[in-house]
DNA sequence: TATAAACGCAACTATTCGGTTTCGCAAATA
DNA sequence: TATTTGCGAAACCGAATAGTTGCGTTTATA
């Protein structure tokens, strides 16, 4: 079973556990009251989660909180990065020409 | 069929054939060489893709040409932004302990 | 010590996904 | 005009996914 970040972040209920435990670390329980769902099914996804390192665990007693690996998805902004600088390019691009316009009224 | 930006790059073969239309638009076929799969199985992810706006497609004659709607990826960039702020900060914080102890250092 | 709470794991189910094959249509070409 | 080419759509298939219910285990509590 390949797991990947991307097919992690793919899911919307993952995306909000991942917003809830960047706060603070959290268990499953405290996870699960912020979903109209059963714990278990939140636990797959943190297994899912955990898989891919985005997430580690902490045992404590009897409970396990749950805290985000924030550095994984730099992982994703690497990604992003390669179009970022293709829209910011096209963006430049665009400046330039406004400013030759705006050059040429100038000289009118 | 809820479609969906995150979902839509979730798939390597997606995420490939995203980076081939970025330089240059491109025709099914021409993107499905690139491949081991069959053009109406790209065709199908060009369907997905098209479906949540991250490709836009111009006819001509009996070709169609694919390419990247750019801005799209914003969305992304987005999401990830609130988290790279966490690490930077994280970050910063490490950095302002590393030259705490080297002033303490030097104070010695 | 008996009970309750917190959790992971396994089995099961319905749905979605990525792929193939087959088809029909429109545009180019022989 | 007959044929080839480029394409999307539909039907179908096996695998993966997200969810449920039902355990068993460990830890805390009455």
């Amino acid at each position: 079973m390949r797991r990947d970040i991307f097919q992690a972040i793919a899911d919307p209920t993952r995306r909000s556990i991942i917003a809830l435990i960047a706060i603070r670390a959290m268990t499953p329980n405290a996870i699960a009251a912020n979903f109209d769902t059963t714990r278990q099914a939140i636990s797959k996804h943190l297994r899912i989660l955990t898989e891919c390192e985005l997430v580690r665990q902490e045992q404590q007693g009897r409970e396990i909180f749950y805290s985000l690996e924030i550095e994984r998805l730099k992982e994703i902004d690497i990604w992003i990065d390669q179009y970022r600088q293709l829209w910011e390019k096209r963006f430049n691009q665009l400046d330039h020409v406004l400013s030759t316009i705006k050059q040429q009224k100038n000289e009118e």
